[in-house]
RNA sequence: GCCGGUGUAGCUCAAUGGUAGAGCGUCCGCCUUGUAAGCGGUUGGUUGGAGGUUCGAUUCCUCUCACCGGCUCCA
């Protein structure tokens, strides 16, 4: 019979030959290098068997999609070894993701950390074995039979919900999974590998299911990607924003307090102050109208907007005076309130309420995490009030303005999300139908690709989502715009029509830079905590070389300051050196050393983060400079 | 919330079923300093909290709180 090689010309193989012997027949020097093929596009195994007219094409090393199939292989070799060293075990799922793979086990004991080395030698040996992989494909009865005589009570039921009517097993040595795979022709084959981290999961994601232990590993097809990856986890460590907030004094946490409430120390509130203060301008800017409104309120008002149905167990609530009260989850309702006040004209729209709204919500103690999860938060919140047809273009100014924040902040990279309606939600289909419409159409309008996230909507509609990628390459959750038919109809908002009649607006919920806490974070960890100067705490700390020097230094902090610089003088009875490596290890974007010379020249030396070090440098040069750096809120922090 | 781990001085981290230690920091001296740690001394802890076992617990057990890695959820 005659099989396709992809871009290789047609080759002739007997009957029924497998997909290794057509590349070996093809290609005989490159076939042994081919980890896996594709048959008419779709991965499979070397041992497959081909038919006449197939297409097949080999995967090699580093070609996409060999990933998925060697760590697949390795979540497979470490179940073996893990099945050796703990009898007993019984197999859940371990596929690939996207950093490696992992397996979820129930074992008779915990695994402990401590385990790891000896299940990965458990697993060279099994490399080193150099197992073949078998596939075989049998009747799903046959293998819940299979299963069941092996104890393995998991995959029995992962077959009973399978629709087909016959399943694959693969098999090396006596450990035998079911799996659709394909893998590697043998565990020899498997490069570099490395477990990482132990974690629980619940079988199947559902918190009402067994809890399973899961074993986390990595695996690439050279020893340089594999260490790599282990600098990148290095890497994001050593960027922890929990790690820099305490080093560089900006925030902390307190038992006292709480969990996922944050509290800003000085530095840390120059820094908010600074973001804060960019947001304030910016929304004045573009015609947003600056409001604030309380933190309690009654819980009826939470009914009439429908977080008591839907919200609820986000939600903080307390009784006085036999009145029910409720800590604000959103500023939404608060907004709406003021809207109400009197009637409105479609002249008055776009209406466009801005608030810094301090918002709780209750988060289960497990997802906290430093500043990116909290209970506590503030919000760049907005809600945009305005007529159907003004719609899309208030969405497109949303995001054309989170956009250009966004970048201003030094982010560059953005995925778009669109989810749509959740299973929990207020409002009718059509309702949903015309805000999903609008939001697309804006994306559209713009340009700008996305993706369909569905279910994931907010109760009251629709939103828009932006994922931006820091500096080594990892999302976060950012802006978000909403548009919402369902609350103004819940608070029964109108305005006034060119034709003297009552009619329904329509709203946009959406924040900037979302959560400030979350975003501090992001902005800590994109930075590694070396900030461009106009985000710098501290912009500038001045060093005098000796105590006579003090006054000058003193001058030079004024003359800086009534700029609006944030300067220090390090008056510390401490060496020079002590003082610049303070500074440094404080990552101040600039050290102003003053002594004899720069006093009689009215200079100063000045050094950046980077060390470079450039001597008399004048006084005014420094400070106009400096002064136009902050003022222009440029990305570098360097003396050219 | 659940699974696993961790919790010792302000910070980073040692140690032991028998009255807890280092470095850095703090403070006090000396040094008056020129681009990443000058020298000496001093201070510092109910070993996260409560209970239990024990002659004796920081160590072992139970409960609890917080944190870390995940599951799940979200700004």
């Amino acid at each position: 019979m005659r099989v396709k090689l992809v871009g290789d010309g047609d080759v002739d193989v007997p009957q029924g030959a497998s997909a290794m012997s057509a590349l070996l027949a093809a290609m005989p020097d490159r076939a042994p290098e081919a980890l896996a093929v594709r048959v008419n596009g779709e991965m499979a195994d070397l041992s497959r068997s081909l038919e006449d007219g197939d297409e097949v094409e080999p995967v090699f090393w580093g070609e996409e999609g060999s990933q998925d199939i060697y760590r697949h292989t390795a979540s497979h070799i470490m179940a073996q070894a893990v099945l050796e060293l703990f009898p007993g075990a019984k197999l859940a799922i371990g596929p690939a993701v996207e950093d490696g793979f992992y397996y979820d086990f129930e074992l008779p004991r915990a695994v402990s950390p401590e385990d790891l080395p000896s299940i990965e030698e458990r697993m060279v040996g099994i490399v080193e074995a150099d197992m073949p992989l078998q596939r075989e494909v049998l009747s799903r009865e046959a293998a819940v039979e299979l299963f069941r005589e092996l104890g393995q009570q998991y995959k029995v039921e992962l077959l009973e919900e399978m629709e087909e009517e016959e399943v694959t097993l693969y098999r090396q040595g006596d450990f035998v999974d079911l799996c659709r795979g394909p893998h590697l022709p043998s565990t020899g084959r498997l490069r570099h590998f490395k477990l990482l981290s132990l974690a629980g999961a619940y079988w199947r994601g559902d918190e009402k299911r067994p809890m399973l232990q899961r074993i986390y590993g990595t695996a690439f097809d050279d020893e340089e990607e594999l260490e790599r990856y282990l600098r990148f986890r290095e890497e994001a460590e050593r960027r922890d924003h929990r790690r820099l907030g305490k080093e560089l004094d900006l925030f902390s946490f307190h038992e006292e307090a709480g969990p996922g409430v944050v509290f800003y120390h000085p530095k840390g509130a120059v820094l908010r102050e600074v973001i804060e203060g960019y947001l304030k301008e910016e929304h004045r800017k573009r015609g947003y109208l600056m409001v604030y409104t309380p933190h309690l309120f009654r819980g009826q008002l939470w009914h009439t907007s429908g977080h008591m149905d839907y919200y609820r167990e986000n939600m903080y609530f307390f009784e006085k005076e036999g009145m029910e009260y409720v800590v604000k989850p959103m500023n939404c309702p608060g907004h709406l309130l003021i809207y109400k006040t009197r009637p409105r004209s479609y002249r008055d729209l776009p209406l466009k309420y801005f608030e810094l709204g301090t918002v709780y919500r209750y988060e289960r103690s497990g997802v906290l995490h430093g500043l990116m999860r909290v209970r506590g938060f503030t919000q760049d919140d907005a809600h945009i009030i305005c007529t159907e047809e003004q719609l899309e273009e208030q969405v497109r100014d949303c995001l054309e303005f989170a956009f250009h924040s966004l970048r201003t902040f030094g982010f560059e990279e953005f995925d778009v999300y669109l989810s749509t309606r959740p299973e929990k939600s207020v409002g009718g289909d059509e309702l949903w139908e015309k805000a999903t419409r609008a939001l697309k159409d804006a994306l559209e309008d713009m340009g700008i690709p996305y993706e369909i996230d569905p279910g994931e909507g907010v109760f009251y509609g629709p939103k828009i989502d932006v994922k931006l990628k820091d500096a080594i390459g990892r999302s976060w959750q950012g802006p978000t715009v909403q548009a919402d038919f369902n609350l103004p109809e819940r608070f029964d908002l109108a305005y006034t029509g060119p034709d003297n009649r009552p009619h329904r607006p329509v709203m946009i919920h959406r924040v900037v830079l979302a959560g400030i806490e979350r975003f501090y974070g992001v902005l800590l960890e994109h930075y590694a905590g070396e900030f461009p100067l106009w985000l710098s705490p501290v912009q500038a700390v001045i060093v005098p070389v000796a105590d006579r020097h003090l006054d000058y230094a003193r001058g030079v902090m004024e003359r800086m300051s009534v700029e609006g610089l944030r300067v220090e003088v390090d008056d510390d009875r401490q060496t020079v050196n002590m003082k610049i490596r303070r500074a440094q290890v404080q990552k101040v974007p600039f050290t102003l050393v003053v002594g004899d010379r720069e006093v009689e020249e009215e200079t100063v030396s000045v050094r950046d983060r980077t060390g470079r070090d450039v001597r008399g440098v004048p006084v005014a040069e420094v400070v106009s400079r400096l002064a136009a750096i902050a003022r222009e809120r440029r990305a570098d922090a360097a003396w050219e």
